[in-house]
DNA sequence: TCTGGGGTCCTAGGACCC
DNA sequence: TCTGGGGTCCTAGGACCC
């Protein structure tokens, strides 16, 4: 009987890519998507093709940073339709296998397989994705979808990669604890000052010392993921968001404050169209302030009954911008509709 | 590194109730 | 009224991911 797989597939340098593929002059040119294109606004990067990272230059990083370090890159504005256009073409073809497919971003997906040659489907499903999209992908194989998902990353780019519990100490065990999905810089750092810098380390650590440190459910579960044991199930099944939420960074930081709640009111409106393209009503409504110079406060409140009535979350939001107090300039507004939750 | 936008999940304190 | 223990909801913030 052939052995239950958990593939990973995840598009290289995806947005870069798209923009090549439809202007293949840049072909071989550093290439930095973000914002505008404009490098001198405030945005930031959110592909650089590979060529561009030579110079340094990498996702998250400010425009004007990435012009720094390689003023002759090619800058070009982020194109969503075009990029979603292409990301559902990719998972159409996914889809045309024997398996099941979990979509969880623009660029990436868990196929869970039956088969004796992982190996054999990642290869076939690289070559259908190049021949149907144009787009070149790697293919993590794993045992669960954290070992799949970390095989990506050594299968980059256009590479597959097997992670399974035979190879997950000798692979992993000398990396840095941040070489884990779900373990970023500042969780890092506090566990190295519990001694746990590696990943070996952090596989040997004391959970209860663990959950002393990062409650009783992160805790332990840091531990875990340093076993390289996950979670197993794909499911094809559309996942229902919690949540939906618009928010603007301005070129100028505003001080008006007629301007900041017309600003708002926007906001509201539309996040009340996904509300209302979604389907499903908000229970909860957010305001979110950056003030100058980075300083970001949150206030929400649960609304009487939950409602996908476009001028009722509009005064929520209004009423919730009310509850700041800050009086500082202002380089972000941002409003989020929470929906309810049901169990099951 | 003058630091986007869209999400998810966890924690912790206080309110409130029994 | 120097006052327990528990459960649940609400709210704010932090961390992480793409």
């Amino acid at each position: 009987m052939p052995a239950d797989w958990i593939l990973h597939a995840d598009l290289d340098q995806f947005i870069a890519a798209v923009e090549v593929a439809r202007h293949p002059e840049l072909r071989g040119r550093p290439v930095v998507v973000g914002g505008t294109g404009d490098p001198t606004q405030r945005a930031v990067v959110a592909t650089a093709s590979y060529e561009a990272r030579e110079f340094g230059i990498q996702s998250g990083m400010p425009l004007r940073t990435a012009a720094k370090r390689c003023p002759d890159a090619v800058f070009l504005p982020v194109d969503k339709p075009a990029y979603e256009e292409v990301s559902e073409r990719v998972m159409a073809t996914l889809r045309t296998f024997p398996v099941v497919v979990e979509v969880v971003g623009w660029d990436e997906a868990f196929v869970g397989a039956s088969t004796d040659d992982p190996e054999a489907l990642a290869a076939e499903i690289r070559r259908a994705v190049m021949a149907e999209s144009g787009m070149s992908c790697s293919v993590g194989i794993g045992d669960n979808k954290l070992r799949a998902k970390i095989a990506t990353g050594f299968a980059k780019p256009a590479g597959v990669y097997r992670l399974t519990r035979d190879n997950w100490s000798e692979v992993m065990d000398g990396r840095p604890t941040e070489a884990l999905w779900g373990i970023g810089r500042k969780t890092a750092k506090k566990l190295a000052e519990l001694g746990a810098v590696t990943v070996g380390q952090l596989a040997a650590s004391d959970p209860k010392e663990l959950a002393a440190r990062f409650g009783p459910t992160m805790g332990p579960w840091y531990r875990i993921l340093a076993l390289g044991v996950g979670d197993r199930e794909v499911t094809a099944t559309p996942y229902l968001p919690r949540s939906r939420s618009r928010e603007t960074t301005f070129q100028q930081n505003l001080t008006d404050p007629a301007e900041i709640s017309g600003e708002v009111a926007t906001l509201a409106r539309r996040v009340a169209d996904d509300v209302i393209a979604e389907g499903r009503p908000a229970a909860r409504v957010a305001v979110k302030i950056r003030f100058a110079p980075f300083v970001t406060q949150t206030r929400s409140m649960t609304l009487e009954a939950p409602t996908s009535d476009a001028a009722e979350l509009e005064r929520a939001a209004l009423a919730v911008l009310g509850r700041f107090e800050d009086s500082r300039p202002v380089r972000l507004l941002g409003v989020r509709a929470e929906f309810e939750i049901k169990d099951e």
